[in-house]
DNA sequence: CTCCAGACTTAGAAGGAATGGG
DNA sequence: CCCATTCCTTCTAAGTCTGGAG
């Protein structure tokens, strides 16, 4: 199975690209608009090619699902309207301080009063759901599998209880054993429905960056070829810049440019007017110093690591989590970002600008009124602390470079983050109902006689097409100049009539998100193809694609086509979808284990190349693919070996018809058995990693496949999940593990 | 409408930890 | 056991989208 590279016959097509972007990037930068070079690798070729719309031959197989039962359920439950009523339970014991709820709360309104305390509930430590929730919200299957875990559940619950009683409790002084919601399901727990995302929320706070650490009298800087002695502001700055060194980007222009300007305002008047050239500046040997703490760190002794671990557990145990509506949580970033030098991504024009440390001045905290809030270090003050439960954060701040809010809040176990995604997915799945009504119209649309709609339409049929992201305005100069769809300019297609022997061809080269360039050739119907040209009339390759399109507009559309739609919920869809046909296609039950990982793998890749999910091929990629050739050939040797051994051993016994030379003729064709199969294990590793090579699984398996599927998919195929999903991912989609069964469909 | 702040999701890189093969 | 390679976690930038003000 080695040489196979044939599963790109069974991608879908969403156009012929790859791409080699990392080189690209660099190049790219002078050249911004002008996509003069288009140097088309053939390695992107190899990876997808292929011509039929992916949509003509996948619309057939939505209406065929359509067609199939949804019975699966949990569907659109969480469309906001018609709420009110639900939500009426939540019981409020195990902390005292709960026990009024929110006194006059800030932003809630007012609620029926059982809501705090319901003594009924008194018995559960969840939320309980609502019996008068509107039929489907939890179909039936769900809830008839729900029973059953129900019961079982049930025995555990006194256990549980006892235990998490003296765990919560605890939770504000002394640590607490065992984490005591093992496995909290909220997904089995009615959800709150009106903007209100919890109802008690008490934590530590931030942690802080440690404070500077002025250098050693022994490591000097030198201006101009003489030592200076920097006071200690300036200097933290020169180390920041010192540290990055040996990075490419210290030689840009740009990044100089921005550092050199802010650190001289970190400096004394008397520094200021000696350093006036960067390029003067040695900063060698504060660098040197810093490799050297890293070797330092790194051949540390095994008690000191050990040391240094269990400290950082201490500090995630005290400040990693908080207590959400009864429930202890993980935080996802407790840390506050350290002081240092911003490199944007891509061609930022703010590189090397300096990332000021935030202090506890800046920090607004956000719990509520009843829990104990947290302190801030002695002698300081937090900027705020409020008690809104509208939003989910528990920290923020204002961060220099943007001028933009940053976070702190709950790790994507947690329930609200849960809630949340499951969601995402079923918004995709009830955007599967009606995918088809929805292409039908905006293929009308390309008819239109206003122009709006047509370029809507167009713009919309790349988003589906393509799964490209919407494409919001930027403000020019404060960031890479990336696009996406609605912020297409001219420049970033060319049309081409006709193009190897296809049809309406049209070329997508921009950067996207993070300056990831796209790069595919698609074949389009003439229809769009016409539009474009019409769309691209009298224009400059400056000028936006879409003049008459924005994200706002396009959205407001969508919302109005099917509740809770976005441009974002197609790539959602499409990803999910085709990683579900992409299963069904590659994977057969005969096959053994690494032979379906290698399925599974694919499918997942091709997903990653409909979304363009890239990474830099690993520096050490050619040298290791050589490495395991190696193995490959070694091994094959080996069989040929053993082959060679089996045959005379085989030979040997004919002629002897001993019991002992037909033993060794066993253990022969054993050995050849083993060998085969390690050379076979070999190869499937060398052609996933080839294939793998600048695709990046990923980010689409976390963030845009209904892990569903794939809990199913492993069901099905006898694969445990623990091959598919790491502890973290596991714990990120433990809904979906528990609630998935093998007919699960999307 | 437009503009903008705010909140939240999605993204690849870096660095550290784990693994596995010799 | 050691080293290289792979895997996983952390970090934080860069998107999307909503809603409110004007």
């Amino acid at each position: 199975m080695s040489g196979d590279h044939s599963f790109s016959d069974d991608q879908v097509d969403c156009g012929s690209r790859f791409n080699d972007t990392q080189k690209y990037k660099d190049k790219y930068k002078d050249k911004e608009h002008k996509h003069k070079d288009h140097k088309k690798d053939k390695e992107r070729e190899k990876l997808k090619h292929g011509n039929s719309d992916h949509k003509e031959s996948s619309d057939k197989k939505h209406r065929d699902k359509e067609k199939m039962k949804h019975k699966d359920g949990s569907t659109d439950k969480y469309k906001d309207k018609h709420k009110e009523k639900k939500m009426k339970s939540f019981d409020g014991k195990i902390k005292k301080e709960k026990e009024n709820g929110f006194a006059s709360p800030p932003h809630v309104k007012s609620e029926p009063d059982d809501f705090y305390h319901s003594p009924k509930h008194e018995k559960s430590l969840k939320r309980e759901r609502d019996d008068d929730d509107d039929s489907e919200f939890k179909p039936k299957k769900i809830k008839t599998e729900k029973d059953k875990k129900r019961k079982h559940e049930e025995e555990n619950v006194k256990a549980k209880k006892t235990k998490n009683k003296k765990g919560e409790v605890a939770d504000g002084k002394k640590k607490v054993k065992k984490e005591p919601e093992e496995k909290w399901k909220w997904w089995e727990e009615e959800r709150y429905t009106d903007g209100v995302k919890w109802k008690f929320l008490e934590h530590k706070g931030p942690v802080f960056a440690p404070p500077y650490e002025p250098l050693p009298s022994n490591v000097k800087f030198y201006y101009d070829g003489k030592h200076m002695k920097l006071s200690p502001q300036a200097e933290e700055v020169a180390t920041f810049f010192a540290k990055m060194l040996d990075h490419e980007y210290t030689t840009k222009d740009i990044f100089r440019k921005n550092f050199f300007k802010d650190w001289k305002k970190e400096m004394t008047s008397e520094e200021r007017s000696k350093i006036t050239d960067l390029k003067k500046c040695n900063f060698t040997e504060m660098s040197d110093y810093f490799k050297a703490q890293a070797e330092a760190r790194k051949s540390k002794t095994k008690e000191d690591k050990l040391k240094i671990k269990e400290e950082n557990e201490r500090m995630l145990q005290e400040y990693g989590f908080c207590v959400m509506d009864n429930h202890k949580e993980r935080i996802a970033n407790f840390r506050i970002e350290p002081p240092g030098l911003f490199r944007g991504r891509g061609d930022h024009p703010k590189m090397g600008m300096l990332k000021r440390r935030i202090r506890p001045e800046d920090i607004i905290i956000n719990c509520s009124k009843d829990s104990k809030h947290p302190v801030p270090p002695p002698g300081r003050k937090w900027k705020e602390v409020r008690h809104d439960n509208k939003v989910t954060w528990l920290v923020s701040w204002t961060e220099n470079i943007q001028g933009s809010i940053k976070y702190i809040m709950l790790n994507p176990s947690s329930r609200i983050k849960g809630e949340k995604d499951w969601q995402k997915y079923e918004t995709a799945r009830r955007l599967k109902k009606c995918v088809d009504r929805i292409r039908n119209q905006y293929r009308e649309d390309w008819k239109s006689k206003e122009m709006r709609i047509r370029q809507r339409a167009v713009a919309l049929y790349f988003i589906d097409k393509l799964a490209l992201r919407a494409g919001n305005e930027k403000e020019e100069g404060e960031t890479a100049d990336t696009v996406g769809c609605c912020s297409l300019r001219v420049e970033h297609i060319k049309l081409y009539p006709e193009n190897d022997g296809q049809e309406f061809v049209v070329e997508f080269d921009f950067l996207g998100k993070d300056s990831i360039r796209y790069y595919n050739k698609v074949p389009v119907e003439k229809r769009v193809f016409k539009n474009l040209q019409l769309f691209m009339e009298n224009k400059e390759p400056d000028d936006d694609l879409f003049d008459r399109l924005n994200t706002s507009i396009l959205n407001k559309h969508l919302q109005e086509l099917m509740d809770g739609l976005t441009a974002k919920v197609f790539r959602t869809y499409n990803a999910s979808i085709t990683l579900q046909q992409q299963l069904k296609e590659l994977t057969n039950v005969e096959e053994n284990i690494p032979a379906k990982i290698l399925s599974y793998n694919r499918a997942n890749r091709a997903v990653a190349i409909l979304c363009n999910h890239q990474r830099a091929p690993p520096k050490t990629f050619e040298k290791s693919m050589q490495n395991l050739q190696t193995k490959i050939d070694a091994k094959r040797d080996q069989l040929a070996d053993a082959k060679r051994e089996l045959k005379s051993a085989k030979a040997d016994a004919k002629v002897r018809r001993d019991e002992k030379s037909k033993k060794a003729v066993e253990t022969k064709k054993k050995a050849v058995q083993r060998i085969e199969e390690q050379l076979m294990k070999l190869e499937v590793q060398a052609t996933d990693r080839e294939e793998n090579k600048q695709i990046a699984l990923g980010t689409s398996k976390l963030n845009y496949l209904d892990p569903r599927i794939s809990v199913a998919w492993c069901k099905k195929m006898g694969i445990p999940i623990e091959k598919i999903y790491n502890k973290t991912q596991r714990e990120k989609f433990a809904w979906a593990i528990d609630m998935a069964e093998e007919d699960y469909e999307f």
